[in-house]
DNA sequence: ATTCTCACA
DNA sequence: TGTGAGAA
């Protein structure tokens, strides 16, 4: 059950092919590797590589996106993905599910996401008078 | 033919 | 985010 996921992380996809498995342009592929949302390896003459996972990854981006949600949301998103078991706290209580942990900040996210996002672009944010 | 980086009338 | 230039 583990040979899928060391083929789903393996790089071999050269950005050509990610972009017609996502949608996406090679612009915004490589934008989001600016910001850390995605992490494709490099190869031969310093050309990204990326895995099935990668492509994946892409695709919940820009999913989150159409939601709505900022970079900044996303990055944090991403992250629980890549930590689903944040700390089993010494705290032998009546857990909350990591689940319920990521509903609550996903919701969060959701909503600090929805501020700066496009149809009032010239809107300046005039929280105050 | 593809992809990379960098810059922007 | 798009586009084009010059290199690899």
């Amino acid at each position: 059950m583990s040979g899928n996921q060391i083929r789903r992380s393996m790089p071999i996809l050269p950005i050509g092919t990610v972009m017609q498995l996502t949608d996406l342009t090679a612009r915004q592929i490589r934008y989001y590797e600016e910001h850390s949302l995605i992490h494709p390896a490099r190869s031969d003459g310093n050309r990204r590589l990326y895995s099935l996972n990668d492509v994946d990854q892409l695709l919940e981006i820009k999913d989150l996106l159409d939601q709505g949600i900022n970079m900044a949301g996303i990055k944090k998103i991403l992250i629980l993905k890549t930590e689903p078991a944040p700390i089993e706290t010494t705290t032998t209580k009546p857990e909350v599910s990591n689940e319920e942990v990521r509903k609550i900040l996903r919701e969060e996210l959701l909503q600090a996401g929805r501020f700066q996002r496009p149809g009032m672009q010239n809107e300046r944010p005039r929280f105050f008078h």
